[in-house]
Parts: structure tokens; sequence; C-alpha cells
DNA sequence: AGCACGCCGACT
DNA sequence: GTCGGCGTGCTC
């Protein structure tokens, strides 16, 4: 085994491939599949995956491999062949597959840089490049391009006075910090402390302290531990007596936080009904998957919990998937306080540097529970025993970029390599789980009460169109102002909620109806209050906000839209004695704000809290005893077959917030649109119906999960060529596929033009087409060289979840 | 993705 | 004649 096959850290079509390398004696038996490894790739440096070892190649003129970047596997040989999984269901490059596997801190980075060469002798060169190197051997590439002397330095570079570097770099270090530890023995540690003056208490304590610890303590711990100076453990350094090294540590988000612990609470009938054949596939290393169809507050946390503890009973791990995590502190709290720190936790608020300590904890098997957001799918556990996915619907399981996987399909494909079970937990499944349970794809699991029996909140519907035609032009109808009054009198607590997607403020003249639009893409600019700007969300475009219309000269050009600070406004005009809090990306960008916001909310510091969709999960406070939408018909004119659905969905989440414990909840939905029936099914809170209502629709208009669906979108600067190609790949794709399979197109796309590049779709309904991967596959390399110089991009998505 | 190689237009 | 534009093809 002396030769490597290795992918390399350059995602293109061409080399997409395994490339092979020598390994050099003294390398051999280190490398091994899994590891990265730097390696000559052309005239540079690249990072690459060994992913297999073999003792022939059938290319002739082999080089060697550089050194590894691993003393051991990082990715495991389960996750390796994961990767070619991943490449072929979703079309990505292997390369991508198995970058999107790792924290980011692993991805490599690239360094340039420029030498003079060793036998130079500096003066014969030009001034200029003198100049460039100040009495110095090496610039950065990037300085020598700010100097602009780059055609000079080319020419050195062929003459060879000046040689070009690669270097490939580590993106983040392991976090080392100052340990004090003792290199004597207890009994010279004695008699150290005895030979100490009488007067060198301090110093005496810091021994006795070592006489009973014998690890390494990190400096400045045992500095406020002890209570003493750092001259007082630089005396002891200096007698000997102590050493100093530096040493990894890990850098944990959650250092500073205790939680109480808890234990199995005793399960209600429904539970215990549900939790069996999860414990029993567990017994028995079966791979099921799982649907748990819960209403809001009918406890599924606590079937995740025991069952979990049944996994770590025999020895194996668990991998719980929750929607972006951070929004659900409660949710960690919850977990961490059931098994300690055997809980790593990973989303998308933590550094990269945290990322990649807490993925190295998964590594070294220091804990055997992961709490994270989509990619922790891919922690890179040995022994798995239960994979759970909460909040089963939520389409942030999907990632919309390349590798565009979806979590569950991969918690399904890794569950069946370890026979174990996956459950899928939500109060409204997606249609597509839901219609495979009743298949019995999946096993369904359902429990229709909520714990101790409360009642679901009841819900009003408002009709917004009615308050307007009685002359109440507020966002607030007067049954919701009503019951706010209310209960601000009785001190109880309200969520309002405003579901600001779809439109969010754009600035609109009120006597022509022109809307401001980006010029680069072909989309409204959106309103920042921040610095008074309308910004595009595409493209990044900004621009003032005109004083007058551009169209018809009216200075009545206004921004338009109710943002949550509007409402905050509108709500300190009407009731100024109540205290709101307001929770949207403003109010909690900053790290560890979220939380501190909810438990101001929990301490009773605020009457209202007025979010979007943040507020939407997880929130489970005994004081909530109303909940008011504001306008819950905004996503529902989204050019989206699943708008419905999410409509459902978001609301019924919304009215589960209220009345979670011993109070009645209530819950006051406001819509110009009530009569739609995902909004009065959500009224009902009647999944159910719902479910075949939407299933109806979905059957007639042939959409999931009556058909699967691929997104092929086409953009180039040029409409005509954008419009032709994917007139083109409509009918090649077409042609390839059977009579059931529908191709639409080409249609412009919901967003037609994104950065003054117009963009056209293709989309695929199919059935069962098994060769489609194939016909995908051939197209994009039909199209590859136009692809490549950038001019041209396609994009396919198998199994879209925004169709933009 | 980079980078080299190569083949045509506008210049010292 | 040469500098440099970016099209084409290759990277073990």
């Amino acid at each position: 085994m002396t030769i490597a096959s290795v992918i390399v850290d350059v995602p293109a079509k061409q080399t997409d491939r395994p490339f092979d390398y020598l390994i050099p004696n003294h390398l051999t038996g280190i490398i091994t599949p899994g590891i990265r490894v730097v390696v000559p790739f052309g005239p540079r440096k690249v990072q690459g995956f060994v992913t297999a070892l073999k003792t022939e190649s059938d290319f002739e003129k082999l080089k060697e491999l550089i050194e590894p970047m691993d003393l051991t596997p990082i990715l495991n040989q389960e996750l390796l062949q994961l990767g070619e999984w991943l490449t072929k269901e979703t079309l990505c490059y292997k390369i991508s597959a198995y970058q999107v596997m790792l924290p980011a801190a692993l991805k490599a980075k690239y360094e340039k840089k420029l030498k003079l060469s060793d036998e130079v002798s500096v003066e014969k060169l030009s001034d200029e490049i003198q100049a460039a190197f100040e009495n110095r051997l090496i610039i950065s590439w990037e300085e020598a391009v700010k100097l602009g002397c780059l055609s000079l330095l080319q020419k050195e570079v062929v003459n060879g006075s000046i040689e070009i570097i690669y270097e490939v770099k580590e993106r983040v270090k392991k976090k080392k910090l100052k340990h004090v530890f003792s290199p004597l023995t207890k009994d010279q540690l004695a008699m150290e402390k005895e030979q100490l003056p009488v007067q060198a208490a301090k110093q005496k304590a810091v021994i006795d302290f070592f006489l009973q610890e014998e690890a390494p303590i990190e400096l400045r711990k045992l500095l406020s531990e002890m209570g003493v100076a750092s001259s007082t453990i630089k005396g002891l350094v200096q007698k000997g007596i102590l050493s100093q090294k530096e040493m990894e540590v890990y850098r944990d988000p959650y250092e500073e936080r205790r939680f109480t612990s808890t234990e199995p609470l005793p399960l209600t009938e429904d539970q215990q009904k549900v939790i069996t054949p999860i414990l029993a596939s567990i017994e028995e290393k079966r791979n099921r998957n799982f649907l748990l169809y819960g209403v809001t507050g009918s406890g599924k946390t606590e079937i995740y919990l025991q069952s979990i503890q049944l996994v770590l009973q025999k020895g194996k791990e668990a991998i719980v998937l929750v929607p972006e995590i951070s929004l659900t502190p409660q949710m960690v709290k919850r977990f961490k306080g059931r098994f300690g720190d055997q809980v790593a936790v990973l989303h998308s608020g933590l550094s990269a540097g945290e990322k990649y300590d807490e993925w190295r904890k998964i590594q070294r098997k220091e804990v055997k529970v992961v709490v994270g957001a989509r990619s922790a799918i891919f922690a890179p556990f040995e022994n798995l025993g239960i994979i759970i996915i909460d909040e089963e619907h939520e389409t942030s399981y999907k990632q919309e970029d390349s590798p565009r996987y979806h979590a569950r399909d991969v918690a399904i494909e890794r569950a069946s390599t370890h026979h174990c079970p996956v459950v899928l937990g939500s109060a409204t499944p997606s249609l597509e789980s839901f219609a495979r349970a009743q298949k019995g794809v999946y096993s369904l699991l359902s429990m229709p009460n909520r714990m101790n029996n409360q009642a679901l909140p009841g819900v009003e519907i408002i009709d917004m169109r009615e308050e307007l035609r009685e002359g109440n032009r507020s966002m607030f109808s007067r049954v919701l102002l009503e019951k706010i009054e209310d209960r601000l009198k009785k001190k109880e607590q309200i969520v309002l909620f405003l579901n600001k997607r779809g439109h969010s403020s754009f600035v609109m003249c009120r006597d022509c109806g022109f809307v401001v639009n980006c010029p680069n893409c072909d989309i409204s600019l959106t309103y920042h209050r921040a610095n008074q700007q309308m910004k595009c969300h595409y493209c990044g475009h900004e621009a003032q906000v005109p004083n007058n219309c551009p169209e018809c000269n009216s200075e009545h050009i206004r921004y338009f839209g109710t943002g949550t600070q509007k409402v905050e406004e509108e709500l300190a005009k009407i009731l100024p004695e109540a205290k709101v809090i307001r929770m949207d990306v403003d109010t909690t960008s900053r790290k560890g704000s979220h939380e501190k916001l909810l438990d101001q909310f929990q301490e009773g510091h605020a009457d209202i809290l007025l979010g979007t969709q943040m507020i939407a999960k997880g929130l489970d406070f005994p004081n909530i005893t109303l909940v008011g939408v504001l306008s819950a018909d905004t996503m529902l004119h989204l050019p989206d077959f699943r708008s419905s659905e999410k409509t459902f969905q978001l609301l019924t989440q919304v009215s589960g917030r209220a009345g979670r414990h011993e109070k009645e909840g209530e819950v006051v939905i406001q819509t110009y649109t009530p009569q739609h029936y995902s909004i009065e099914l959500a009224g009902e809170q009647d999944y159910d119906k719902f479910y075949e209502r939407e299933m109806m629709v979905r059957k007639i208009h042939k959409y999931p999960p009556f058909y699967y669906i691929s997104l092929i979108t086409v953009s180039h600067e040029e409409l005509l060529k954008t419009v032709s190609v994917t007139e083109k790949i409509t009918a090649y794709i077409g042609s390839r596929l059977s009579k059931e399979a529908i191709c639409l197109g080409p249609v412009a796309s919901p967003i037609p033009r994104i950065n003054n590049r117009y963009r056209y779709q293709c989309l695929i309904k199919y059935k069962r087409e098994p060769d489609l991967g194939l016909a995908l596959k051939k197209m994009l390399d039909y199209y590859q060289k136009e692809t490549a110089s950038g001019g041209l991009q396609i994009s396919v998505d198998v199994n879209p979840y925004i169709l933009m």
C-alpha cells in the first residue's frame, strides 16, 4: 500500500475524482483512509482527503504527497461512505460532501507568498523589487498585488530570483492556556514548604494546593481560586517548585452556566404507549423510522430524553437535531440538565473555534449526546443508538446550497447503517412524512393529548377587512386590543407574533404605487431603519430613500409593511403602561441576547413579548395566556407550493405557546383571508383535516408527496442566452424521462434577476425516474465548459424546499 | 478553482 | 517586433 487516492480541495467538475499520490517511506502506516493530507497539485499545494490506499495506479508519473494534516482519520469509514452517498444523492462534488461533514474550522486556508531565492544577490535586483521586499525575504502575495509590480516580479520568478511559495494552513488553532503544575514529588514539595521563610504564607498556601492536586491547573483559575497574585506563582516557578506549560483547553460556550439536573419524569399513558416501540427498537438494534406526531405540549421532549437514556445505558450514542438551536436555549437546558457533560451542543451561534471544540469532544468520545442544528447530523459517532429530529417539518433541515441535503434523509441513511431507530417528532408533521407514515414507510406514533390534559387554547379568527370597513385602521383588531388590556389588568403575559416574511418594509409611493426596486435584481429594496437606507437582500445594493417619487414626483413616498419596530411604537402609543420586549433580528444579533430577553420575559419584567418567527417555537412559560398573530396571511401568498402548509404549521406552533400550564390560553389570529383553509383549520387546530385538504391540492397539482420534484436553475448575464439554455435543458431532460414525468419550463424564476444575472428554471415532477440522475449529470457535463468560465451557472436541486 | 500555455490586437 | 488580452486544457 504505497499509493494513496486523494480527493483534492478543488470543487470543480474536472477535479471531482481521486488523484493518486505516492506515500513517502517515512509516512507508510501513518497515511490511512480518512485523514487529510497536503498534496502538490499542479504548481500549488492543496488539502485533500485520502479515500483509499492501493498498490498500483493507472497513472505513471505519480508525485509524492507532502504531509499528513491529521494523525488519526478525521473521517471514519462510515462517513467516507456517507460522503459518496451524499454525492450521488445531491449531485454535489465529493470534496463538498466531505467538507460539509466537518466543522468549518477544518477547511484549509491557503497562503501564497513570494520569497527571494537564497543565492540571489539583492543588489542586482531593480529598485522597485528591493523596495517591495524592504530587507525582508518573504512578502505575501496580497502585498505584492497592492504594490502593483506583478509583471516585474513575474520576470524574476521566471529567471529564478524569486520563488512562489504555496502554503496550506489550518483555519483555527487549538486554544491553549498557561497551566501550572509541580514537577516535584509530594515529599519534595513538603520539604520545599518547610524551607520557605515564615512570612511566605501565600506561597505555602499554593504548595498546600499542589500537595492535594497533582493535575496541572489553569493559571487563571489558580489565581482566582487561591486569591494570590501572579507574582506569588512566579516566585515559586523561579525556585523550581512549580512549572508552567501551555495546554490545550476547550472553548466551552456553556462554561459559566450551571444546569440544574433533572430526573426522568413519570410518563403519561400516551407517552408510555409511544415510547415502548422506540425502546424496543433500541433493544433489538433494529432500524425503524418513527414519526412521533404529538400536539404541542404533549411531552415529546421527555420521550426523547428517556429514549436517549436507554441508548446511553447500552453504551451507545445519540444525535438530536433541533431547528436553529440557539433559538431554543430551553431545549439545551433540558438536555444538559438530564445528561450533564455528556452533551455537546452544535449550533450556528457558536464561533468557529467553539464549534470545532464541541466537535472534537464528539470525535474523542468524551460526549455521548449531541444536540445541534442541521449539520450535527454528521457528528462523528461510531456507535449510534438513536437519531432524533425534533420539529421534523422545519424547512431549515434542508441545506439550500451545495450539497443540498436534507438532514432527515441523512438521518435515515445513517440509522440504517447503525441499525438504530430514527424518531421524527412534530405537532404538525410535513406532508411528506405524514404520507409516508400513512403508507407504513414510517411507523406512526401519536400523542393526541396534552400532558395534564389541558385543553388546547381556544382560537378566534378576526377578519381584518371587516375591521377596516368599520373604520379601524390600526393593526390591532378591537377584540385583540380588548383581550390585551384584560391580560394587562390580570398581570398575565401576552405573546404577539408578527410574520414579517412575505413583505418586509418596502418603500412605496402612496400616490402612484411605485415601489423602489433594486437596479440589479428584480426585487423591491427593503427599508432599514438603523441607517435610514434601503438595501437589497440579494446583492447588498444600498440606496437613499428618495424625497420625491421617481415616477410621479409626489412627495408622499414612504416605507410600508409593518415591522416589529412599528408595532412596538404603536403599542407604546395606545398602551403606554405595557412593558414590551421586542425580539427580532435586530435585538437578538448579539450573542446570548436571545436568552437574556427570554429570561427577562420569564421573570415577569415585561407584559408583552413581541417578535417574529423566532418566538414561534419552544417558548414554554406558565403565565402566557394570550397569543396574538397580527397578520396570518403574509406568507400565504408566496410563490411556493408549500405556503399553505407553512402557514398552517406556523399558526399551530404559535397557538401552542398559550396556556401550557394551569391557566387557560387564548389565541387571536388576525387575517385578511379568514376563509382560507390553512387559516381556518389552524384555528380549529385540526391537523388531520388540514392534511386531507392539502393532500388533495397536492394531488391535483402533482406536487410532493405525490410527485418528487427537482429544480434546475440557469443564470446568465444575457436574457436570451438564459432562456435558450433553459429551453434546451428542458427539452433534453424531458426527452430522457418516461411519459409519466413532467418537465416544466423554461419559466422565469420567482426572482427573475439577481445581481444583474437573469434566472430561468425548469421544474421536473416525477414518480420514479431511475435515470434522472444520469440525465442531469450528462447535462451538467455538456455545459461544463461554459459553467467553468463563469458565464453560465446551472444549479440542480433535488427535492428543493425553496423554489426561487 | 488556479495556473500555464498559446494565439491574436495595440503599442514602446 | 513585444506586451498583454483572455480562451483552452490540465492538475496524480
